[in-house]
DNA sequence: CCCGCTGAATTATCATATAATTCAGTCATA
DNA sequence: TATGACTGAATTATATGATAATTCAGCGGG
């Protein structure tokens, strides 16, 4: 029935697994069951193929598991795979979901200043340049020209691009995700966007494969944001934002 | 024509999945086109709909394309998704891959201490008690009782786990994947086998709510396995195994 | 109380047909 | 010659209908 036009639709299936990946995050088949194949089939107005693929899309995505007999079901959601950039989208923009990007933001303390020293041993010239292209768009963004959020992620997955690991620029697409919603959670919260001077702090160590110095200006960086985000959140277990680190 | 009896195979798709992953890694696609949709379902004896189901797999992993009239090709290694635990042991098995051993050690080099240092804050009773039993298969291992690369894998999962973060408990099964290599590796290159003694003191420390003591004990550990994967290589550019970092 | 059988529901697989997309070549035109 | 619209063919995308395999729930016998 309905025309699926859903941001991301190359095509029917895709635009179908968009639809249920928001609606199982929602929640939406917490109590009654999730439809058969068919019953999926008829009520999205798709052809059964279609409907196939995209359970299969979102079983590798870990919210769906699929059985004979049993029919299809919703996992638990620690089954659910975080590192899937569509299933953390649906998570932080559905309920948005403050815990979640704090733990996101943990993350990113121990992979980005990890990235950004092995960026400082590595200097690739070629990347470098990027680099510094990036934090120029900022500079740019910050004048009113350009987008100061894209240029900010710009910067922070280039930086995961330069490290020469392949685990690390893997997460770009990961990054690129949530830090949109990160960045603009913390803007909401304080006015001021992201701060030049520590990202020149940072771009600069590494240009003088300063790994160490690198990695601490942007430890920093991170801990500012994690420090906004656990500041939100209502007083409960957060004893120690970043427990047992000290001295950075 | 062929039974497809594939490690992993639940059923035809997955066996399709596993064959085809495993033959795009090994670059068997690099001279040759891939083969379009119907050519693919002839040569494996299989229908349309589970060649296209496995192509879809497959293109969720980032290793294919698929566009109409254009056809199906493989895409580059760039666009793999390392974080996806098939394409990572496709990769680990086959073309045995040191650098890419040496990666993924720097990034539990990241990931792992950080983990540890929230397990040590939060410090759940029942995730202590979990890990205390991994820490026990180990020393039951030691004494010939019991797979030993399967305790020493389930020590850092469950610490994965106990760290309270999603993130980093979402990483448990490409950790459980890639550490099964790297173990057999570690252990080919040095007779010994994984050291109780460090597991220990990551435990205590845990236990005793030292996140930094704990942090920096897996550091250690992980540290001698990187040294063991980089002196393995040949002489060329690794000036020094983890740039700019000393005093663990 | 337990074990095996049976039936039914649902996914898994197969086979075939039609639509949509897009590349390569053709041809008219400036 | 160069350029742009048109055409045809190849391939994926979608649709539809049928059969096989799996497994749960319930029944019946021991």
């Amino acid at each position: 029935m309905s025309s699926l036009r859903l941001p991301g639709d190359r095509n029917l299936t895709y635009g179908l697994v968009e639809s249920l990946g928001r609606s199982i995050v929602a929640g939406k088949f917490d109590a009654k069951p999730f439809p058969t194949e068919g019953e999926l089939a008829t009520q999205h107005g798709t052809s059964r193929s279609v409907t196939r693929e995209a359970v299969k899309m979102l079983t590798a995505k870990g919210l769906l598991r699929a059985r004979p007999r049993q029919g299809t079901s919703v996992t638990s959601e620690s089954h659910w795979n975080l590192l899937d950039p569509d299933v953390l989208r649906w998570l932080l923009e559905r309920k948005f979901s403050l815990p979640l990007l704090k733990e996101f933001t943990q993350m990113r303390l121990a992979i980005e200043p990890a990235a950004v020293a092995l960026a400082a041993a590595h200097a690739d010239a070629a990347a470098l340049t990027r680099i510094e292209a990036c934090l120029e768009r900022m500079r740019a963004a910050d004048r009113g020209e350009g987008d100061a959020v894209e240029a900010d992620i710009a910067f922070h997955t280039s930086l995961l691009g330069a490290s020469g690991n392949r685990f690390f620029a893997n997460l770009d697409q990961l990054v690129n995700t949530a830090l949109r919603i990160s960045i603009r959670f913390t803007n909401s919260v304080k006015g001021r966007a992201a701060s030049i001077p520590q990202h020149e702090e940072v771009l600069n160590a590494v240009r003088a494969h300063e790994a160490e110095r690198a990695a601490t200006a942007m430890r920093v960086l991170i801990l500012d944001v994690l420090e906004l985000v656990s500041a939100a959140e209502p007083r409960s277990a957060r004893a120690s934002p970043r427990a047992g680190r000290r001295r950075a």
